[in-house]
RNA sequence: CGGGGCGUAGCUUAGCCUGGUAGAGCGCCUGGUUUGGGACCAGGAGGUCGAAGGUUCGAAUCCUUUCGCCCCGACCA
């Protein structure tokens, strides 16, 4: 039992003019954190109430799959960094650290980082302990503070540059176990946020710098969320937008002949898709070439997409470059020998096509058949540009950006489109991290063939899903915690608690509420009934108990739980059981 | 890193344009009256106006630089 004089809830009548959106502001009001600096916050004694709450409910998930939790340092040799496959990738968002003492000598690259998540650290430590395919199989995970140096930090706990997250990793002998493996953190995940009273989906997602094979996320939909989620509720498919894919281009399409020759007409002033849809060309969007050039591991490449589509960047890491964004205008016509809005990939039309590694069309071009695309050539443009005859593409691929309304990929009936919070990630790696000769995690199977561990990683923000919580179930005021992850789950508000009557009725059902296996807090407070009754809703117990002199006359206690709308009067002598009573059973569910 | 905005007491802010003693509400402290949904009265403490430099007799206010924070974009749990 916690008396509230006893801690320190420091709730704020006005929100911060730092804080933008409700549950950030509710992190604030409620007492739960203060920001320390940019991304960088303090858990005062209520919000870290909640955040060990959120950690042992997720590590009694993992532990329940079979996870083995260890701790790894969180500042780590940059050496290991750089002997992995991912350092260019991503240092940026490493902290770097030096050492402390005055005769190291200053250097450009860090001696150390601090540890924005393990999987260069994890697979030698497995590699060098482990050589059997008879330890193979086992998944290892951790709770810890992760250090991400955020270009932009934001919403509080939502994207911080320093954060708890469990991250776990699984080395098994073979696809088929690393599958299995997957598919048992997959189970353990939607334990996780279901305890945690989340509504959530998983969706199949884009697996970025970690490459390998597929990944899931996990996403609470709400509207302050970074992603886009594609879902169709007729067959289930769901998927982040960066890889989701739509049933626009129909599996036995057949490519539409030429239907003339290549003619090319003036465009002054023409620079873009819009202004070529409108007077006097009227060629609309959706019969338009449109070619953009990126530059993938430093070198350049090209993606043709119709006019109406807008390319989706997560995407062009399927044509193999790690790090990519759009060439320069100097890098464009080096190439091209044109500037942006006069672009085509007409064969022979582009200046030096050597400088090109590649030339992309994404499928959906093969829908305009015939179309309209620029000429390389200041002002000018080509009609009647067939797909197959005139472009010079290297091959085929999904590129483009699904849009709300095209039809699923598996029902045919149209996607919708919802922005979502994501608080969890699962990849399943293959042998990336493992292959390595000098680093990696290799083991000895039962015929005595050395092989590389198959891997996977799992992902779970817990100071994030703490705030999506939030996010999720709230009212005008304040938090509506569910159960499991309430600081505390019951509020004896003591209105008068100079009455010794008060008081220890307020004591003997706190201790059968404790005794049923609720977390009590007794707001003893010499303050008003008003501010009370604000503070509990403010910081979201799930239930309250009043107890006042005017319902001490009466003989009655009142029994209020925070998402229901009016309080019950419940009798003196009935107050310990039926409290008691009501807590084992939502304990229970 | 690009674009926009903001830094005045613990919190929310007025004052800045048009330079002249820094003001309010909440919170805090003292005393009193109150006591079932953020009470009232009286008294009080708390600010080198983000920092540095400049203009000026005089700068929160004008100029320059700088730091920090927030929002929009690319990235992520």
């Amino acid at each position: 039992m916690q008396y509230w004089s006893k801690t320190y809830i420091p709730t704020l009548k006005e929100s911060p003019a730092e804080a933008e959106i409700e549950s950030h502001k509710l992190l604030l009001r409620a007492g739960l954190v203060r920001k320390i600096g940019g991304g960088l916050y303090a858990f005062l004694p209520l919000g870290k109430r909640v955040l060990d709450k959120v950690s042992q409910i997720c590590r009694e998930e993992m532990n329940a799959a079979g996870a083995i939790e260890l701790l790894m340092p969180a500042v780590l040799p940059a050496e290991q960094w750089k002997a992995g496959p991912r350092w260019n990738a991503v240092r940026e968002v490493m902290y770097s650290v030096n050492s402390a003492s005055k005769n190291a000598k200053p250097t450009d690259d860090p001696q150390y980082v601090l540890g924005p998540t393990h999987e260069e650290i994890i697979t030698p430590l497995i590699g060098s302990e482990i050589s059997s395919y008879r330890d193979m199989g086992k998944i290892f995970y951790q709770i810890q503070t992760k250090f991400r140096n955020e270009i932009r930090p934001r919403y509080g706990l939502m994207r911080a540059r320093e954060f708890v997250m469990k991250d776990g990793y699984s080395f098994d002998e073979n696809d088929e176990k690393a599958e299995e493996s997957y598919h048992r953190m997959a189970a353990a995940y939607d334990k996780f946020f279901a305890r945690c009273g989340l509504t959530f989906i998983s969706v199949e997602a884009d697996a970025g710098i970690m490459g390998g094979g597929f990944s899931h996320e996990y996403m609470v939909p709400a509207e302050v969320g970074d992603d886009d989620v594609v879902y169709c509720q007729e067959s289930g498919y769901s998927a982040n937008v960066e890889k989701a894919t739509s049933g626009i281009v129909p599996e036995d399409l057949v490519d539409a002949e030429p239907v003339g020759e290549l003619e090319k007409f003036g465009t002054p002033g023409v620079k873009t898709i819009e202004k070529l849809a409108k007077d006097p060309f009227n060629i609309s969007a959706n019969e338009q070439f449109k070619t953009l050039l990126f530059v993938g591991d430093e070198k350049l490449f090209a993606v043709v997409v119709r006019g109406c589509d807008q390319v989706e960047e997560a995407k062009l890491g399927y044509l193999g470059y790690q790090v990519i964004r759009p060439a320069t205008v100097d890098e464009i016509f080096g190439a091209m020998g044109a500037y942006p809005g006069s672009l085509g990939a007409i064969k022979g039309t582009i200046k030096d096509r050597s400088k090109l590694d590649g030339v992309f069309g994404d499928d959906a071009i093969r829908l305009i058949g015939n179309g309209v695309t620029g000429a390389n050539e200041k002002a000018m443009h080509v009609k009647n540009v067939n797909v197959s005859r005139d472009l010079d593409l290297d091959r085929f691929g999904d590129f483009r950006k699904v849009k709300e309304g095209e039809p699923c990929p598996n029902s045919g009936k149209p996607l919708k489109i919802a922005r979502a919070i994501e608080v969890g990630h699962i990849f399943k790696l293959g042998t990336k991290f493992s292959e390595s000769d000098q680093w990696g995690a290799k083991f000895h199977d039962s015929e005595k063939q050395t092989k590389p561990a198959v891997m996977g990683c799992y992902g779970i923000g817990v100071s994030r899903t703490m705030q999506a919580v939030i996010e999720q179930s709230r009212d005008k005021f304040g938090i509506i915690w569910p159960w499991n992850v309430a600081p505390y789950h019951l509020v004896i508000t003591v209105l008068d608690p100079g009455l010794e009557e008060a008081s220890s009725l307020a004591n003997s059902i706190g201790e059968a509420a404790e005794a049923a296996g609720a977390d009590v807090l007794i707001d003893d407070r010499d303050e008003r009934p008003g501010v009370k009754f604000k503070d509990a809703d403010l910081i979201g117990i799930p239930l309250r108990v009043t107890i006042g002199g005017r319902g001490l006359k009466e003989g009655i206690v009142e029994l209020k739980w925070r998402n229901e709308e009016s309080a019950r009067k419940v009798s003196i002598e009935e107050a310990v059981s039926v409290v008691a009573s009501e807590i084992r059973e939502k304990a229970s569910s």
